[in-house]
DNA sequence: ATGACGGTAGCATACCGA
């Protein structure tokens, strides 16, 4: 069994991308974020004709996320519980596979950073904080099922100085300051673990190198995609890895898939 | 300190991103 999931910066920009990677690598599960796009633009025939059933928490320009699966999606909430967001970043459905029911949510954090043109203003970043708070109390509602629960996405958050190739550079950016970092810590508190640090404690685990200048080829990236697994999940993991092929095509994301395998 | 680059809305340029 595997999933997979992927910042695609714009779903009707990538959809090429997307389809000739989801036939090369035939995972059950996709995880999409920022798809920017709403219901009414969404490719779902394209989707379709790949194999995949496409539900979507959509919204035009900015954001949005969306869930693939090949099997039946039983959608549980859309948007988190207890928070008005004006935002798409969160969708979380039930699919059952092999037998096995899975819990499964498709996340986008937001970024959290000032405006360009206006630094000193710090309501994203509030926002943010304001978010992670919301998604946290969700958490603890989640860790009291007893099927296996996966939360994947981009959580726009450097967790540590492995996960920059500049972490100095980064101190007090709204992705790696300790507010945002001390909250996603919380996680695993609430039993909650980082597939990729179980499977790799020691690896670079980059999903994501800016377009501008040399970033790619200097391997200047960070490690801000997750998949976070309950217990359960956890007991059953046998891969996770950054799949990095996607990010050398002809007009890529800037993010990359991050994919999970479990035996069952 | 800024912009490198790319996407969207919509038609010039502003906003967003990490």
């Amino acid at each position: 069994m595997k999933i997979a999931t992927y910042n695609v910066n714009s779903i009707n920009a990538r959809i090429e991308n997307l389809c000739t990677w989801l036939k090369a690598e035939s995972p059950d599960i996709v995880l999409l974020q920022e798809i920017k796009s709403d219901f009414n633009s969404f490719p779902f025939f394209e989707i379709q004709s790949c194999g995949y059933n496409a539900s979507i928490l959509g919204q035009k320009s900015y954001n949005g996320v969306a869930i693939l699966s090949r099997e039946k999606i039983k959608i549980i909430c859309e948007n988190l519980p207890s928070f008005a967001d004006k935002q798409a970043r969160y969708l979380e459905a039930d699919i059952v596979i092999k037998n096995t029911p899975f819990r499964i949510a498709s996340v986008y954090l937001p970024n959290g950073n000032p405006p360009y043109n206006n630094t000193s203003d710090h309501s994203k970043f509030e926002y943010k904080l304001q978010w992670m708070d919301a998604f946290i109390s969700h958490l603890k509602e989640l860790s009291s099922l007893p099927q296996p629960v996966i939360i994947g996405g981009d959580f726009n958050v450097i967790m540590t100085d492995k996960d920059v190739y500049d972490p100095k550079d980064y101190a007090n950016n709204a992705l790696f300051r300790i507010e945002v970092r001390q909250r996603l810590n919380q996680m695993s508190f609430l039993g909650f673990y980082d597939a990729f640090r179980i499977m790799h404690p020691d690896d670079i685990g980059y999903t994501f190198w800016d377009y501008a200048g040399k970033s790619l080829n200097a391997d200047h990236g960070m490690r801000i995609d997750y998949f976070f697994t309950s217990a359960p999940a956890v007991d059953k993991l046998a891969k996770c890895y950054v799949d990095k092929a996607p990010r050398y095509t002809d007009k890529p994301s800037d993010h990359t898939p991050l994919i999970v395998e479990f035996s069952l």
